[in-house]
DNA sequence: ATACATTAAATGTATATACATACTTTTGTA
DNA sequence: TACAAAAGTATGTATATACATTTAATGTAT
C-alpha cells in the first residue's frame, strides 16, 4: 500500500521527504512483524537479535561491547538487556580472567532451543516479504546501503 | 556501508533475512536523523509528527483519533503524547460538542512557531539523503510500498 | 611506583512505550 | 424508554529506552 494511504498524507515536500517518511513507516511495520514472532517467548526482538549473536560465536562468548557492536540497534545499556535474558536463563555471565573489566556473555542450552524454537517459524515470516521477489528484495538491499553512505 | 559491515555479520540466510535486518537498522538509522534535529526543542519524533499533522489540518483542528490514523507510528497512547505537547503551550484540546467523546486538538502559535524553527533546518536534514539521486529515491520508495503489499 | 587518562560495564533517573482496562458518551434496538 | 453495545479517550502498570553519571580495571607517562 503506498505510504500516501498508510498515513493519509496526499502531499510531501519532493522525493526525499516522501522517503524519511517511508523508512520510519516501513522500518515500524518490519519491527512490528518481528516483534509477533518473538514475543510468544517473551522476548523482544533486542533480546532475540543479542541471542542469536551469541549463538553465531565461536564458544558462543563475546563480550558486552562486542555485542553492542554487532547489533541492530546500538543502544546503550546493554547490560541490562544481558540481565533480562540471565532472569530468564537464556544466558550466562563470566568475568574475563585477562582483562576484568570485561564480561563474556555466553549463551545456554536454554536460549538455543529458544531460538530454535522461533526459528522454526521463520519461512512463515519471511513470507511476508515476498510481495518483492529475490531481484527487487536485491535491489531494494542495494539501495537501503548506498543511500547510508 | 554494506549491512555487513554495519552489524559485522557476514552471512545471512538468503535476500529476505538480510531484507529484514537492512529494514530495520535503516528504520533506526532515519530514526536517529530526525531525532537530532528536533531535540533541541525537547521535542521526540512523534511528538514532531503530531504537531505536523495539526498544522496541516484545515482549521488546525483534529480529533485524537483521526491524529492516531495519520502518524507514522500508529502507538496506542496518543492521549498522553498529546498531554506532553499540552504542558509545552504547542497544542490545546477542546471537547467537542457534536460528540461529546470526541476531543479536537488545535495546534497553538507557539507549535507552529516550533515547527517553522525546525523547518529551517528540513534541507540540512534531507542531505542526508542525497546519496541517492531522485530517479534512486524514487525507485526506493516504490520497493518500500510494493513491499509492503 | 604514582598519578592521570582511558576503557568496559553498570547504574540512576526521567521519560517513552506496550498492553490491558476503565470511563464517558453515543448509538442501536427491543 | 430502557438498556446493551460500541466508540472515543484516558489511565494503570510493567517494561523499555535515552542520556548522564559512576565504578572498577587497565594503560601510559613521569
Amino acid at each position: 500500500m503506498k505510504i500516501e494511504e498508510e498515513i493519509k498524507q496526499y502531499k510531501f515536500k519532493g522525493e526525499y521527504q516522501k522517503l524519511m517518511i517511508n523508512l520510519l513507516f516501513t522500518g515500524k511495520w518490519t519491527s512490528n512483524i518481528a516483534s509477533y514472532y518473538v514475543k510468544d517467548h517473551k522476548l523482544t526482538t533486542q533480546q532475540y537479535n543479542v541471542l542469536r549473536i551469541l549463538r553465531g560465536q565461536k564458544n558462543n562468548c563475546i563480550t558486552v561491547n562486542a555485542i553492542s557492536e554487532r547489533m541492530i540497534d546500538k543502544m546503550s545499556n546493554v547490560s541490562r538487556l544481558i540481565d533480562k535474558l540471565k532472569d530468564k536463563g537464556l544466558v550466562e555471565r563470566t568475568i574475563n580472567s585477562d582483562d576484568r573489566r570485561q564480561v563474556d556473555i555466553q549463551i545456554t542450552q536454554k536460549g538455543i532451543d529458544t531460538i530454535a524454537s522461533i526459528e522454526a517459524k521463520e519461512n512463515e515470516m519471511f513470507e511476508r516479504f515476498k510481495t518483492l521477489n529475490e531481484q527487487e528484495a536485491i535491489t531494494l538491499n542495494n539501495l537501503l546501503d548506498k543511500l547510508r553512505g
